[in-house]
RNA sequence: GGUCCCUUCGUCUAUCGGUUAGGACACCAGAUUUUCAUUCUGGGGAGAGCGGUUCGACUCCGCUAGGGACUGCCA
């Protein structure tokens, strides 16, 4: 391991558009676990090359989204835009070798030889590939790749195998923009080299380009590194992935109520497998990841599954941790609320929350299904209660709860366990099995909302609460 | 239209020429239960179709069908 030629480096390369979408998540989780998995380096790269597209919200969008997801990369990210130059010689240096050329084809004379392309089926190509360049002043125009009409160019894909292309199909794509600018194709052949990047794992979308960046290679004399084109992520119904499928940005998921680690070993899961593991740790998944193991299949997402891994992880997460996420969720419920008005509730409720995580959190699969099964603890007194409750407070259940109240505001001890005993001596007493008390007890206490065990509400709840809200609802009654 | 890729239960997957085709999620039924959940037990459910190769094919090959990507001076 101590060749460095040898080591592998990987990389992620989204361009900053928009969000952080969830299957570049996942192709930046394949690339690190790859380069853990065998001991190499995953570098971060910024696509930005058209600038007119690029935005610093989408850079720090993918930062941010990254670091949430909790993927960490290897050295500092690389701007691709700050590399224009070191483009531009490459391209030099093609033109001098004889595998670019100048094209001055207008956009008329452009959009004509598209049409006749495609009319004909083949690729699209400029007169100005065999052409001498015009004489005199200096006309606009691109530089295209000046590629091979003979022979096939072969890309043996780590995950999809061999895949031959025929050169003559392939366009001559354009390297440098009439304004000088770089374009995809060549900026991330020249980057992948200077990085040192030696497997390229990317999206399926990318696999058509693969064989003209293998070219470009070619021209420059340099090694081309081994691609994997994994295949993209798809929604439910089997389309890509898009905004009507309820969510595609990595900040939707966090807004929803999933936990970075259970995404991880979803998306992990997602198109990899490793015998019969669903349930995997950081370090399982780089021990056991390998591309030869990523299916050649797209993966439909799949909301069910995702939330019970999801529940398995907020079932393993610490309390005061979730206490405070499902706070904060409760709190943000009110859009309109400000600073101060926010930091009140999470002081407000934060404790009582952390203190009743143990038994709440396998009450819901997403922090916003444990915000709706801790409601019972938030709401406010006095509470309303809706009409099933009333209907359960009877004569006698009312003289009924008067007593326990007076039972409750007595006794020594307040604990889970000593509230069950004491709520079943009560039952005793009167006479009468739990099934008389509970639902009338739990009706004042939560007004119809769902709640946990009786003895575990009470506690929860703290002694003052707990009567107030017996009380509130005993003189509503009355 | 052209080039390329894909196809095992509803979904994610295991299998890597010989298995009653396994697991997980979801679903259905039952048990437990003071609400809502949880938990437990059991159950149904798959090799797209058609041809080859082979003693033997989910596994290899071909065709068909269906799905997808690309086809930009976007990435």
């Amino acid at each position: 391991m101590t060749d460095t030629r040898s080591a592998v480096v990987t990389r992620f390369a989204p361009s900053p558009t928009g969000f952080l979408h969830i299957g570049g998540a996942r192709t930046a989780l394949f690339n690190q676990l790859y380069a853990r998995h065998t001991g190499g380096r995953f570098l971060l790269r910024i696509e930005d090359t058209d600038r007119a597209r690029s935005t610093e919200e989408a850079v720090a969008a993918i930062f941010e989204g990254l670091a949430w997801l909790g993927i960490e990369t290897d050295g500092e990210p690389v701007f691709q835009h700050t590399r224009a130059d070191r483009h531009r010689e490459a391209v030099e240096e093609l033109l001098a070798s004889g595998n670019a050329y100048r094209d001055y084809m207008t956009a008329e004379e452009l959009d004509a030889e598209r049409e006749a392309a495609r009319a004909e089926g083949r690729a699209v190509r400029s007169p100005w590939r065999d052409r001498a360049p015009p004489t005199g002043a200096n006309l606009p125009h691109v530089v295209r790749f000046k590629g091979p009409k003979d022979g096939d160019t072969v890309i043996d894909d780590l995950v999809q195998g061999p895949v031959r292309f025929s050169n003559d199909d392939l366009d001559d794509l354009v390297l440098l923009r009439s304004d000088g600018a770089p374009t995809y194709n060549l900026a991330v052949v020249v980057d992948d080299h200077d990085m040192g990047v030696t497997h390229v794992i990317r999206g399926d979308d990318h696999l058509n380009n693969a064989p003209r960046q293998a070219l470009i290679y070619q021209a420059l004399g340099w090694e081309r590194p081994a691609f994997a084109h994994i295949p993209l992520i798809h929604g439910p119904d089997g389309a890509k992935l898009s905004k009507r499928h309820g969510a595609q940005a990595v900040g939707d998921f966090a807004n929803q109520g999933y936990l970075p680690e259970a995404m991880r070993n979803y998306l992990t899961r997602l198109g990899w497998g490793h015998g019969d593991d669903e349930i995997f740790s950081d370090e399982q998944a780089a021990a056991w990841f390998d591309i030869k193991d990523v299916g050649r299949a797209p993966a439909r997402l799949d909301w069910d599954k995702l939330a019970s891994v999801n529940a398995h992880y907020i079932r393993q997460a610490d309390d005061a941790r979730l206490g405070m996420l499902v706070a904060r969720a409760f709190a943000s419920r009110d859009p309109s609320m400000i600073y101060g008005e926010f930091m009140g509730i999470l002081d407000r409720v934060g404790k009582r929350l952390v203190a009743a995580m143990p038994f709440l959190k396998t009450r819901g699969k997403t922090i916003l299904e444990l915000v709706d099964q801790a409601e019972f603890l938030l709401a406010e007194r006095p509470l309303a209660l809706d009409d099933k409750v009333g209907a359960i407070l009877t004569e006698e259940t009312v003289s009924r709860l008067r007593r326990l109240a007076a039972a409750l505001a007595t006794t020594a001890s307040w604990s889970d366990p000593d509230l069950e005993l004491l709520l079943k001596a009560f039952a005793a007493s009167e006479g009468v099995g739990l099934g008389k008390i509970g639902p009338g007890l739990r009706g004042v206490l939560t007004g119809g909302r769902p709640s946990p065990d009786l003895s575990k509400t009470l506690a929860a709840l703290g002694r003052d609460e707990t009567l107030a809200r017996i009380h509130d609802a005993l003189s509503q009654r009355t």
